[in-house]
DNA sequence: TTGTGTGCAAAGCATTTGCACGGCT
DNA sequence: AGCCGTGCAAATGCTTTGCACACAA
């Protein structure tokens, strides 16, 4: 099945870039503006295209709701486990990818959990 | 609010320790055998109290589908992006916490994403 | 006794799917 | 012309919630 390019598929992909880690329904919300025909359905289908072709990553974090980051270099996230924001940090370090007979390795995913700051601060109080 | 200790959560916790990264699901049905009166809520609050008490930790994989894992101790996870199967690592290496006026950092999370051996062969055929 | 925990069923929600139509190629 | 992509709505499936009763403290 070769795979077409579209004119939806390429305005997602500008609304996912513009975007820092949204969700498919914050995309389809951002689309809605200037392309009101857009169906949800095409949102959700088409970032899992770019997540196949290697143009996005699809994230998993415990607010239960897949995120999608156009940013695909390598890089770490924080996740405040209070409100669930999100932030990127550079990657100061990569780990050798472990070798065993058992698995092939192709990528690595470093996340760091915590409070941020404003957390920090209510629960403090 | 104090929490009270009940035979349901501890049941749901030898369950847990039985099982290797089971979804809340594979916990109920385990349980069932040996208490079939328990409700499958009551397992999906005991796993959430457990891990918000540190006895477990909850895991976010592309299955889309909540897992749980009863060893705390930091190791590392393979997942396999194919069969979505969910191999244990040691942790042959701790990163240096980030530290930054943003956000207090209290665990890591390293997961490595691949194929596994038995994917890995059927994709070279 | 008091209020948290449980069981059940219904509700909630993010995501997927079926289907007919539209539009690349 | 052939067929993949789209839009819509319905279906799916995991998880949460409301409520009355049970039970730990």
């Amino acid at each position: 099945m070769k795979r077409r390019s579209t004119k939806q598929r390429e305005t997602v992909y500008m609304a996912l870039m513009s975007l820092y880690h949204p969700t498919a329904e914050e995309v389809y919300e951002k689309l809605r503006a200037e392309c009101p025909s857009i169906g949800r359905a095409t949102v959700f289908r088409n970032l899992s295209v770019l997540a196949e072709e290697g143009r996005a990553v699809k994230l998993f974090f415990p607010d239960e709701v897949a995120r999608y980051d156009g940013n695909v270099d390598g890089h770490y996230h924080f996740v405040c486990r209070r409100c669930d924001a999100i932030i990127d940090l550079p990657a100061t370090q990569k780990l050798p990818l472990p070798v065993s007979d058992a698995f092939t390795v192709e990528q690595q995913e470093i996340n760091f959990y915590g409070l941020c700051r404003e957390c920090h601060r209510k629960i403090e109080q």
